[in-house]
DNA sequence: CTGTTAGCGCCTTCAG
DNA sequence: CTGAAGGCGCTAACAG
């Protein structure tokens, strides 16, 4: 498997290196159609196929973006990732995906390795533990967009669902159905990921907007193998709440699992809501509540942030947070 | 942004570029202490930062490998990739992941791609529809590996289902719970692919092996789209099936799509097993029994082969296939 | 319209 | 133990 390069078409076709290239990059301008001919006819014959990682080098851009996801377990992220891919396809770049685990060390591990890797730039769900390094990269210019959690002061663009919203609609619905003993449950929020408190600071606000009483036994944040235990406390209360809300798809697995568990019936003995549509939503027995994401909108605006970002070297918008609508996808679980 | 290099480092440090690239490549043998030191700071105080580009085109080798999957929406895909990426994490190295859509051009343009940009190895959901390509890769020794899918006559290795299996432990799973008009479902077979063939062989077979009728208006091979319809039919017949098995998740899904909507209980109307144990199967009402794959331990493998093949030039194991057991995971649906 | 000449940033002999 | 020189494959002026 003797590579074949540049050199050996220019020597087959009889015409130099740089020939070759300009015809590679579609420069025909001023190039004899008899040459183009010999160069095509030449690059079939050896089967060339031109190193893009030469180009790179020397061309200071690979054409691929690095995108680093807290936790690939959420659908939201597989699904924002599908369409960051989608709209990255259509520019031609690439995507180099990796899962950061919720943990700061490994996130800063993938940007350094990314950065080596010259990727063109990054997309971040940030874990937040990496002040310095996402302070160095905004004082390098270098371009970076974060999605679905922002960091206090740091003046990079962050795509995110309106997460109070969506908390208050889904409160609003419970409402609406005439729950007034509403909890909610989260990951955890020890690193005060910012969806996990913003959906929890909506939550509380709408109970009070509706002269609901905050009961802070209603509502707790854990990890997920802590949920059966957190819920089975909760719903042991003298007066245990009637309704949920689920603070993303891994928590509403783990209430629908216990639910099952418990033979606690959806949503006779307790009222549901999700956010996040996960796939199941829909032929769930019963069906599910939930309120979705615009993970379609969400990866596309944030993939086509960046690739503006990398083309217009600076796009004046730093630091803003663009808001997405959640939707209440009215099903039977409430 | 001024991108610092090897060459700074060196001039920061007062030694030349050439002993900077010892120490990157922890050649410290007949380096001093004292250098050794000089050059940790000077590359500390520049935020030195090594160059992969450049690294890969000198060593050509990337440290990174590609995988194209026929189609992201299966489960299966997804497990496969986190346990590629697993097992490569651990040797430092990176995947790039893309999406074929089960279209043989797309995948003839990302294997072009990925060989362009130079990565060490591909690992392939294969479409099926590019011989030629598969073939040249293999007689240019380039290394590559195959999951879930073979393709006949080529020598490459593929990590396998043993799918005929997986068909017959669901048959038979079937007749000890009782039931006798059994039917499948799968997404198309137009090109042919291996899974899908094979499952439906193992049924037929499993259904003669229990003395059972093949019957063909109860197995059907649609997209997913025309699932609906496909499955009308056959519960419209005088004799309808009384358990289907689904061929894979997204066949599920619309199974119980449409259940629901017809308000068909599972299993008494209409017992069930899904082939891929779907993330809500244990929660769903009723509890899905399913055939599981062994996801985790087929990506490993998929991935340590073709790491092995990576370093190994030519390990000669070419043209196997790797069978993996299903497991039945037995739940209420049937 | 085409060839010559320099590198991109790094690694690797091979002399000192 | 360290420096100089050459080159990976490709692009980009700049001359012809």
């Amino acid at each position: 498997m003797k590579t074949v390069t540049i050199k050996d078409v220019a020597k087959h076709a009889n015409v130099s290196k740089s020939t070759v290239s300009q015809y590679l990059n579609k420069r025909y301008e001023y190039m004899g159609e008899e040459t183009k001919k010999r160069i095509e006819r030449a690059i079939e014959e050896l089967g060339y196929q031109p190193n893009i990682v030469a180009r790179s080098l020397k061309q200071k851009s690979t054409s691929t973006i690095g995108v680093i996801v807290a936790n690939i377990l959420h659908t939201f992220s597989t699904q924002v990732i599908r369409a960051i891919e989608d709209a990255c396809h259509e520019k031609d770049f690439h995507i180099i995906v990796c899962n950061a685990d919720d943990n700061p060390d490994k996130e800063k591990k993938y940007i350094d390795m990314l950065r080596a890797k010259q990727v063109d730039g990054l997309i971040i769900f940030p874990t937040g533990g990496n002040r310095e390094l996402y302070e160095r990269m905004v004082s390098e210019k270098y371009p970076v967009v974060f999605v679905d959690r922002s960091v206090s002061e740091i003046p990079i663009p962050a795509i995110m669902l309106d997460n109070v919203k969506a908390a208050k609609i889904a409160v609003q619905h419970f409402v609406e159905k005439g729950y007034e003993r509403i909890g909610m449950i989260t990951t955890s929020i020890i690193r005060n990921v910012t969806p996990r408190v913003e959906r929890l600071t909506g939550f509380q606000q709408a109970l009070q907007e509706h002269q609901l009483p905050v009961v802070q036994d209603y509502i707790k944040s854990l990890d997920p193998h802590q949920i059966r235990e957190g819920l089975n406390e909760m719903l042991s209360l003298k007066e245990p709440p009637q309704a949920i809300l689920a603070g993303n798809d891994l928590v509403l697995a783990e209430i629908l699992n216990y639910a099952k568990e418990q033979h606690i019936q959806i949503p006779d003995d307790l009222a549901l809501i999700g956010i996040d549509d996960v796939s199941y939503a829909s032929f769930y027995n019963p069906p599910l509540t939930t309120i979705a994401q615009p993970t379609f909108d969400m990866g596309k605006k944030a993939a086509e942030m960046l690739l503006q970002k990398i083309q217009d070297a600076d796009v004046k918008e730093e630091g803003h947070i663009y808001r997405f609508e959640p939707k209440l996808m009215m099903r039977e679980s409430c």
